[in-house]
DNA sequence: AAGAGACCCTGGATGC
DNA sequence: TGCATCCAGGGTCTCT
C-alpha cells in the first residue's frame, strides 16, 4: 500500500519521464478514475497540456501543469504508475493513460479502483486540509502534543489521520509505535510530553529509512520500471504476528484498532507503566 | 466535535 | 474440484 516513502519514490522515477512531454491523448479506461471534473472534461482539458513540475503531499501526488492547472492523483491501495512503449497492450487494470510526444505512454494501473485523478486549478481544493509532512521541522513533538490534546482515539487511529500528519498508512503507523515503544491503543491525550518527542522523532526516522530504501513492496507496490522497494526487509513489527520481537524476542501481537491490522510487541509496548 | 463504523473494490487465501 | 466467505486498507461519508 502505497504511503509516503512509496509515493515519493514513484514520483521520482516518473518524473524525468512525463515533464516537459506534451500530452497528445487522455484515454480513459475505466471512467471512475476521474473523481474531477467530468470524463469528457477531464480528457478537453488535459490534452495538449505539459507537465512543468511534480510535487507530493502527504501520500497525493501533484503534477503542475503548464496552463497553472494541477493534475492530483492518489494512488490508494493498489495504484501503480508506469511509462510503457505506446503499442504495448493495455493490461487489465489499467484506467487512465496519457499519451506522451516521445511515442511513450503514461499509465495509471489499479487492481481495486480505489485511486483516484483530479484535475483542479489549485491543489489545495485537494490537499488544503491535510497537516503537516513527517519530516517537516514543525512536525516536532510539541505540535503532535498540541494535535493530540483532549484525543481519546487510540494513537494508532490519530497517527493514521492525515488532518493530524500526512503521509503515514497502516505500515509506517505500526513501524513508528514500536520505535517509539507505545502501545497502539494508548489514548491520544494521554502521552506525555517525552512520549510525543519520542513519536515525532520515530515518525521521522522511519519515513526517512523506508525513502532511503525505496519503499515497502508487500504485494502490490512497484516502482515504475517494476522493481520492488527494500524496506520489507526492514520491517520490525508490521505483519510479523507470532515472530520474535526484534529486540526483545517475544512474539509479535496482532490486533485490530480502528478497523485496521496492528502489529506489535505486547511486552515493550504496554498501555500503562508499572 | 469527535469517534466508530460502513462503504467502495478485486482477487488471493481459506474453509467446507 | 468448486463454490462461498473472509480479508486487505485509504479516504470519505454517515450516524451517534
Amino acid at each position: 500500500m502505497p504511503e509516503l516513502p512509496e509515493v515519493q519514490t514513484i514520483l521520482d522515477a516518473l518524473e524525468p519521464l512525463v515533464v516537459d512531454q506534451p500530452i497528445s491523448s487522455v484515454t480513459i479506461l475505466w471512467p471512475g478514475v476521474v473523481e474531477r471534473p467530468g470524463a469528457d472534461e477531464f480528457q478537453a482539458r488535459m490534452r495538449g497540456r505539459r507537465v512543468l513540475s511534480t510535487g507530493r503531499r502527504g501520500k497525493y501526488m501533484l503534477f503542475n501543469l503548464d496552463d497553472a492547472s494541477c493534475l492530483v492523483m492518489h494512488l490508494r491501495m493498489t495504484g501503480e504508475m508506469r511509462v510503457v512503449p505506446a503499442a504495448e497492450p493495455y493490461h487489465k487494470h489499467d484506467r487512465l493513460a496519457f499519451r506522451l510526444a516521445d511515442g511513450q505512454e503514461w499509465r495509471f494501473k489499479d487492481q481495486r479502483k480505489f485511486g483516484r485523478a483530479y484535475l483542479v486549478e489549485d491543489s489545495a481544493e485537494i490537499v488544503g486540509k491535510l497537516g503537516p509532512e513527517p519530516l517537516a521541522e514543525r512536525f516536532t513533538g510539541d505540535f503532535l502534543r498540541g494535535q493530540l490534546s483532549g484525543r481519546t482515539a487510540a494513537i494508532k487511529s490519530l497517527l493514521l489521520d492525515q488532518r493530524i500528519v500526512a503521509g503515514i498508512g497502516n505500515i509506517y503507523a505500526d513501524e513508528a509505535l514500536f520505535r517509539a515503544r507505545l502501545h497502539p491503543q494508548r489514548q491520544g491525550g494521554s502521552l506525555t510530553p517525552s512520549e510525543c518527542d519520542a513519536l515525532a522523532a520515530a515518525v521521522k526516522a522511519v519515513i526517512r529509512q523506508a525513502l532511503a530504501e525505496l519503499g515497502t513492496t508487500l504485494r502490490d507496490y512497484r516502482r515504475p520500471d517494476g522493481s520492488p522497494g527494500e524496506f520489507q526487509n526492514s520491517l520490525q513489527v508490521f505483519q510479523r504476528t507470532g515472530e520474535p520481537c526484534p529486540s526483545c524476542g517475544t512474539p509479535i501481537s496482532r490486533i485490530v484498532v480502528g478497523g485496521r491490522s496492528t502489529h506489535f510487541c505486547p511486552k515493550e509496548q504496554v498501555i500503562s507503566r508499572r
